[in-house]
DNA sequence: AATGAATGAGCGTTCATTCAT
DNA sequence: CATGAATGAACGCTCATTCAT
């Protein structure tokens, strides 16, 4: 991926961010960028694979700034969470979510995504497959609530979730 | 609301459910509810008016299908559970989101819709208001899981969150 | 013309003045006359025709209310100036205007109406027809100036022609 | 301003003059210019920005074959009014009028082309502020007039009004 | 590689008018 | 008389996409 490639998805991310997907055009998402519309189906071809291309940097962003799972797994506080909130990524899934609805594509990337994110958590927290499904399910399920209601206590039902987990086998 | 309203409340329901947001215009909704495009306007002033009484339904549906709360709650099976997902109602719930990120008025019209819910899960299993928001969360959450991957385990991590709480202080 | 039908007329002309010519259509002119939309079709056929029996009325309305040329023409100081402007006639005049080009019947109309202003202008103050031609046209010009420019000296330039123009033969 | 851009403007022209302010859309304005509707958008963003730079046009044209005020000033006849009535420019000013009801944007660029026709003539004609605006009215009046009654004696009307001025300080 | 002109479908909305009741 | 449901054309505008340069 080149640098004006590299520009495009970024500004991909900025219109989605500041605008929301409804006014996030071809034409909005090149100014972000900086670059001439056109360039964007010279290089993604489509819209529609621009935002795939997004959503498998927006994955690969997380994972490479997680902290990798080693020793004792820590429950007691959840770095995890906040990782998913950090630079608005949270903001940008429920985006996600909403242009998923139109393409089978997106829909398809976005669901690799939230598998990979349960295979994380499962790991990187010593869970079982369903407390990792648990776990993945409050997040995002706080997440929308607290879109709708800025006074929902995320955290809390983070933090209940977790500790309602049996300590983890190692420990 | 007479017929004719009730057929475009319907259609914009059916259409939202067929054609995903991005789709579901005006006159499509006109379509699906087989009445002349104009009396949407007639009746509902604004295409977003019009979402918001189908959301008005939506919620007055699960309203009045729910159990009523009585004697000690039981938590063993969450009925309420099926409830959220009859009819396709996960499904639109989704879109709902989707457009509540374009109109403040739509989200909040959701707002209420999902403190609703949560005031009544509190009541139904005896629940502090932190349980019933993780509750709530784990509820739309897995419902998003489910809506991209089929396989995921919604009823096992409904219950698990269920198990997890104290039993209910009239126990 | 009954009752109704007066409301109607009058409804239009409120409609007019307050929403001016774009915003004016049939359903917001019942609004204003505080009747059924339909009854407007039903007494006057179109909205076209109802125009001009407002039209009509606008011309009535003046000649009525404007005092008969008698005695020794007074041009020292210009009271039909003031009739012209007075129930906001002068807005009036101006949106009729723009009524005009879009319907040759309205515009026949309103030659009419400003053919009749000329005549009276011509008697009350003992003109020439050209100088009630000359009166007529700095009276308009002014209006449509001051439309545009708040602070158009309207009545300077009015008394400027009528000072202009010969003492009458009658003096 | 390209070439499309031109086309635009004097296709706008056409259809205002050739179809009333009322069935001018940018889809028939399109036609009249032999261009695609959307490229109205592209270029000026708006029916309204293109009105306007329509009227800006309307001013330039009439300023560039404007004779410049020279020496002694001629009042004995009036090339100015000539002007002010080629090419349709008196039926175009009604046109402008009627579009400025409903666009404050346009009633200040309208205002600022009347403004520079008064002192226009003030210069031409070395008259005094008030003079000039008499003079202005009278034209904008008896062009009206004209418009709705092809045989009124406009230029019977304006010669009178210059005629009662007194004679320049020049003289 | 990069530009921006051009296209045509579609959007939410307004409207004059018709007509069954 | 009076009502308001119903119709269909038209409105200004946005958009993804194509393509000649």
């Amino acid at each position: 991926m080149n640098e004006t490639e590299q520009k495009i998805v970024t500004g991909a991310r900025a219109c989605l961010l500041a605008e929301g997907h409804t006014r996030t055009s071809v034409k909005r998402i090149a100014e972000y960028a900086g670059v001439n519309h056109g360039l964007i189906h010279h290089y993604f071809g489509s819209k529609e694979q621009l935002i795939i291309e997004l959503i498998e940097q927006f994955q690969c962003a997380i994972k490479t700034r997680m902290p990798a799972p080693h020793g004792a797994p820590d429950r007691s506080f959840p770095p995890v969470w906040h990782l998913f909130r950090e630079d608005s990524n949270d903001r940008l899934l429920l985006e996600f979510l909403a242009l998923a609805t139109e393409s089978p594509r997106i829909a398809e990337k976005l669901r690799e995504v939230v598998q990979s994110r349960r295979s994380y958590l499962q790991a990187m927290f010593g869970l079982t497959p369903e407390q990792s499904a648990t776990l993945a399910s409050v997040i995002i399920g706080s997440l929308i609530h607290q879109q709708l209601d800025a006074d929902f206590p995320m955290e809390t039902v983070v933090r209940q979730v977790l500790d309602s987990f049996q300590p983890p086998a190692s420990a």
